[in-house]
DNA sequence: CGTAAATATACCTTTACACGTATATGCTCT
DNA sequence: AGAGCATATACGTGTAAAGGTATATTTACG
């Protein structure tokens, strides 16, 4: 009754019957067997989706048929955008990489706002520090 | 000591401190005061963000100035590409109407891999279907 | 009308996360 | 060496979500 959208695909289960649903819609019964789960399980995480505008249902009979709703997926790739600017340009290396290595892929789409935030901010490191950074990295 | 990606930003705070790390590195101090959190609090969330690679260390003396990683910020995008076709369609339409709205707005540099996937399956709704919907979609 | 199928809900138990307080570790500077 | 700052960790507590079992609800169909 209370969980907004992050929390929501932080349930594999959850993830995993969104994932059914972006190929077509479903009944309750074909993604219990499809993803072994029973059916409270199924019924109780479409609730969830459903209040949180994932997903919406049509009535079929004793069915019910659930499909996507685009309105949440908007809104986790907007707080997405905020970062992507970010590893964007992280990413222009790595796929020159692998063009060059498989030239079968289609360069990935990649939205590549790639403004050249080269951070050279120049951060004083102050003191006797010897970078070592003793496992913070891990 | 198990989180993955998903369930790391479902937590409010941690996305406030990735929002605060988009912008530069910042030492543990600087988010608590500017997310007004305990400081144990700040430092168990960098814990769990470090584990889990959204974000990185280096020692500076006492502090530890922590900055964004792209690995898991890479593999949230590759989850929601998968949906980003389904919603795309919905947005192109929106987006004509708000870009008519307001004209100030950049256009919002969606990726827009706008594949004409004009999705007219023609479902078969079957036999007496009132699509009443008795609060289904609520 | 009664039964069976499909789905939703109620109740209970377990578990795991988040927070706070207290304390430990590590570094700097005098 | 000792004081003090910055950060990490330990421990106890509350809470909420997830799953299971049982049951209610709705619909089709004989």
């Amino acid at each position: 009754m209370c969980m907004e959208s992050f929390e929501i695909i932080a349930e594999p289960n959850r993830r995993a019957i969104l994932g059914l649903l972006a190929s077509s819609e479903q009944s309750v019964g074909e993604i219990e067997r499809q993803l072994r789960m029973t059916q409270p399980t199924v019924s109780k995480h479409l609730r969830v989706l459903r209040e949180a505008g994932f997903v919406e249902s049509t009535v079929d009979a004793q069915r019910r048929l659930y499909r996507l709703k685009p309105g949440p997926f908007q809104e986790l790739d907007d707080w997405l955008a905020r970062f992507r600017r970010f590893w964007s340009e992280h990413v222009d290396a790595l796929e020159r990489h692998l063009d060059r290595m498989d030239p079968s892929t289609p360069t990935r789409a990649t939205p590549t706002l790639a403004t050249p935030t080269k951070k050279k901010t120049n951060r004083k490191r102050r003191g006797s520090n010897r970078d070592r950074d003793k496992g913070e990295t891990k």
